[in-house]
DNA sequence: ACATTTATGTCAGCCATGTTGACTTTTTTC
DNA sequence: GAAAAAAGTCAACATGGCTGACATAAATGT
């Protein structure tokens, strides 16, 4: 960041040292400016390892998402993937384009319902996206080593607050049903005849 | 995000039971997949509250940080704004030249420097801007609430953690900053005379 | 059998917000 | 008095949202 140097109207320095406990009652509670702030940066710092990798294949944060969520749910619909996504399908179309075009993904119409088209990583993007976990992965873990023993679940709790309480559900049923699968898949590898 | 129907290749039901405890060893570290997820979901919602707000005067999400960051260090120079936007003058150009006209954002000339535009809110930006400040800290209040008791100690160790190392003693220098500031500005208003 | 609905895709155009590059004006600094 | 710094501006472009309108194939309901 360049070491900011706002010059402040009060250059007063230390603020009175007895000063009183808050006159002005805030009546709304305490407001959570740097944690706004922090989540401000930490969410940019996130999202800016993808995007250098993307910005080589010309690609951007959308085809990210993209990616990571057909990863998680390999053989999802369309229809899925624009309701976590939320945007139209117009905007999807564009990146799922380009993704499909040059090879990252593969849309295969469903087999009961062939009007469905069901996306599957190639190889190719298989790889890329295990690039972006692997790196987010590695800043999450550091993080969390960082701020004690069980940083993680209270994150995770924390984050999940965080969610608007009608999404909160379905979104942890999401990320259980991806996990499972993972696990499903996993085991298959582990017995080949299977 | 109404419940999405993601109808997995592994239709087996639940995962082996005593499955073995991964035999391929995550050469990289586990990777944190449900994080990475809660946290696209928790940052959307966060910074949607704010966007709505904003859409209503035609402003959008740059209108926003803009006012977040003028509020927090009334007096700021416009290459302070840069560097902590991280965006070019010409991008931060057109948003404040929107926010100075229609009277959101006062940009003075500078005493010492009369180079410099030192921004500063109006009433009416103050106003906007407590908005955000109080449905974003409630929405934090709430989540950290249930996150069990040290939560905001952890989860601010682990925001200023998730910040690449080398922006993280200025980030925090400049919350320190703008905390000391409002002290010192809250204290000015309890004893008028002054 | 036929009408309707669903899943997907596509064309055209608009908006917000990022980018580069070039250039100007004012003011300070050396 | 030259050089550097702070700010602003014009033009052009990219990305990724959006709306509206429409097309096609396949499933579903009566």
């Amino acid at each position: 960041m360049a070491d900011i140097n706002v010059s402040l109207t009060a250059r007063t320095g230390k603020s009175e040292p007895g000063a009183a406990p808050r006159l002005s009652p805030a009546p709304e509670g305490e407001p959570m400016l740097d944690l706004i702030e922090l989540l401000f940066f930490a969410y940019r710092n996130f999202v800016s390892d993808p995007d250098e990798i993307l910005h080589g294949f010309g690609f951007g944060r959308a085809h990210h998402r993209v990616l990571h969520f057909v990863n998680r749910h390999p053989g999802m619909r369309v229809t899925d993937l624009l309701d976590i996504l939320r945007i139209t399908k117009q905007s999807l179309g564009r990146v799922l384009r380009e993704l499909v075009d040059q090879g990252f993904i593969d849309s295969r119409a469903g087999a009961s319902d062939r009007r469905q088209r069901l996306l599957y990583l190639t190889p190719k993007g298989e790889a890329l996206t295990q690039e972006f976990v692997a790196i987010q992965s590695r800043r999450l873990r550091r993080a969390l080593e960082e701020s004690g023993g069980d940083a993680r679940d209270v994150v995770r709790r924390f984050l999940v607050a965080m969610i608007d309480p009608e999404d909160r559900s379905p979104t942890e049923k999401l990320i259980a049903r991806a996990d499972q699968a993972v696990e499903a898949r996993s085991a298959a590898r582990s017995r080949p005849a299977g």
